[in-house]
DNA sequence: AACTTAATTGCAAATAGGTAACATTTAGGA
DNA sequence: TCCTAAATGTTACCTATTTGCAATTAAGTT
């Protein structure tokens, strides 16, 4: 159950300690996360901003992670394979996740009616409004 | 016909030169647009880019403009009322937009699902792919 | 029309997220 | 074990955006 080095390798990358920590981060976690996020929860391990900064971009590229827009002043990234869409709040920028996506069959016809566009290979979809306890306020 | 004026001061904002172009501006386009765009845009009338954010950073809180992530390194808007989606080559940046949306059914389902939220006010759809020219290659 | 004042803008400097250059180290094949 | 390209650390840098504060102005009031 080498799962975390299999991914890597068959994106071509070398199996190293960092990016197998990272990925191990992802995989445990089932919110999307930032650099700043990975570098403190990393802390221990002494691993270079730099260096994650790079391991997500890498990642991306190699469609391992896919970025996740919430809205906020720097990029999150969850597992591509994860699927996942959020509600974002406005007010005290809580996420939460879910399923649920009938976006396939739009992206077809997008695709279809496009004059532009020959491949549509990912999609973002996410709502923003207010959570229950900001509702109040 | 003094549109803009209006939706100025229908959200409680001064009618001033600045905001005035600025909101034209938007009306103008039909594409998402950043500050620098409109700092060029808008070279001879001698605007501060600081002015410019600040713009619109409030229109974007009176609900006139929308965020639009296209991954690029800046953060684009459009008027709110245009309610646009767009397909975004990951290769040159290219961006086309696109009307239809089913995404108001879902939304709903969404908001029933959730736990935690009350409202949603506001959602983003984008695509993500290759544009005919950057296929090629 | 001049007066008042809170809102708006300009200017300079700071911050923050992210990238580049380059030297050092390391994974993994020969 | 050795070799080399890939990966990492360090430092400096860049670019988007924000902050603090002084000067200006929209627009209501006299």
């Amino acid at each position: 159950m080498s799962k975390l080095p299999n991914i890597l390798k068959g994106s071509g990358f070398k199996v190293t300690p960092t990016r197998l920590v990272v990925l191990g981060l992802f995989s445990d976690n089932c919110k999307p996360i930032n650099a700043e996020y990975i570098f403190e929860k990393l802390k221990k391990k002494d691993i270079n901003l730099v260096t994650i900064y790079r391991t997500l971009t890498s990642f991306e590229k190699a469609g391992i992670l896919h970025r996740v827009d919430l809205h906020k002043d720097s990029v999150y990234y969850e597992l591509a394979d994860h699927h996942h869409h959020h509600i974002i709040c406005t007010d005290c920028g809580m996420v939460e996740s879910f399923e649920e996506c009938g976006v396939k069959k739009l992206s077809k016809n997008v695709l279809e009616k496009s004059s532009k566009f020959k491949v549509i290979s990912q999609h973002s979809l996410e709502f923003f409004g207010l959570c229950k306890s900001c509702a109040k306020g």
